[in-house]
DNA sequence: ATAATTTGATACCGATTGGTATCTTAAAAT
DNA sequence: ATTTTAAGATACCAATCGGTATCAAATTAT
């Protein structure tokens, strides 16, 4: 009955003749929740890609190769899942970009990190569909409460962490004294998500590299010191 | 039967009591011209706000009062009708933009006025829902290939517009040689249309108002001459 | 004024939408 | 190994989707 392929006795046998590293993922995770996870990873693609209302249930069943039922298990409606992965993308990408953020030590190397997360975007999809938050942003309006909430939240934590940076390079005396943070991160984050749109409209890399080139001339020429 | 309320004896009646400017409108229109330009009007509105796909077509005929048969008596489908009102939404901007650049002289002058236009967006919306071609361009997939390829269309008069300014405006020795045209429509467009996008998001006007003061700063300090 | 044509309302179509109740089966706890 | 619990497949639901055939009424042409 059960057709997902790690739920029942072929489960054992996958384990048997995988690696261990790959046993280890599935033996501390309980089946549901891999399930939960495989709905959130599947519903992430297509809601970035296709749109979140554009996406219907069907398609995320087709995707997952799992059924209605299975998936209502998990999520008490098609909203909360919409919110859940919009949650889960973006903080995938504050992880790592705090990781990176932390592993630079100059001012400019950690603002550099922001660029290229945005130019990673289009030229290094780790995620498809662009930017998320550009992506729920554009889409949702007043109808779509909760997820206008969660993005314009992200969009927070997107301008705290550049002001955040340019802040610690005054402390530094890295950053120039009269640089006003709010405009830097304002600017930046605008020209980004603008770049972000007109290379995934024009299917090119061209746009952004332009964009993220010019931004690192003006971060060097009238940010830093 | 006709409940739209110019098509039958009421619409004598208005033409007798409205003063003649209105009549005139009226009389060079014939009523089924009135009645596309209306579902014209209201489907733009409504694309432009709440999503073309999130659009349905009885969001349209409640807006309108008009029924599906009269929708399809003048657009083939929803989506020539998506197609049509983009393409009228990005003229009517076209037009007016274009008509203000020539109203100025210098080149300074002339760039403002597509700043402006931008922030026009969120400050004094003509139009409700932000810049129609940020939406399209990001709810716009591969299974959209038509409003897909008038929205690449749409970008590129926009560039094309900003690029011949500067041309221009080098020609007339008010923008320096050294400036590459195609940046700085580039970096232009992207960053108001992300600060087009931040600035709905917050439902304020803080940052399209940063990013146009930035970019007047820029261009006075760093294009012209 | 009459005839020809266009317009738009009505009533329908099949497909798909998000969502749910049920029941078998698989996993977890004992 | 057995019981208990939870997961997921099936089959359904009403509502809505885009789209169409039909026909009366309104507009236009004569």
């Amino acid at each position: 009955m059960q057709i997902y392929g790690v739920s029942n006795n072929v489960k054992k046998k996958i384990y048997f003749f995988l690696p261990f590293r790959y046993r280890l993922v599935s033996l501390h995770m309980r089946s549901s929740e891999i399930t939960k996870a495989k709905v959130l990873k599947e519903a992430t693609a297509l809601f970035n890609t296709k749109g979140y209302k554009s996406t219907s249930l069907s398609d995320i069943t087709e995707a997952t190769g799992l059924t209605k039922g299975a998936i209502y298990r998990h999520f008490e409606s098609k909203e909360s899942l919409e919110i859940e992965a919009f949650q889960k993308m973006m903080q995938a990408i504050f992880v790592t970009l705090n990781e990176r953020i932390k592993a630079e030590n100059s001012t400019k190397d950690k603002l550099f990190c922001v660029l290229d997360l945005f130019k990673s975007y289009v030229t290094n999809p780790f995620i498809t569909g662009g930017c998320p938050l550009l992506n729920v942003a554009v889409e949702v309006d007043d109808t779509n409460w909760e997820l206008k909430q969660k993005a314009q939240q992200a969009l927070s934590v997107f301008r705290d962490s550049v002001e955040k940076i340019i802040i610690n390079g005054k402390t530094h005396k890295q950053v120039r004294n009269l640089v006003n943070e709010k405009l830097v991160a304002t600017v930046l984050i605008s020209t980004l998500e603008g770049g972000v749109m007109m290379s995934k409209l024009q299917n090119s890399n061209a746009d952004i590299e332009i964009v993220v080139n010019h931004l690192k001339n003006w971060i060097v020429s009238d940010i830093l010191l």
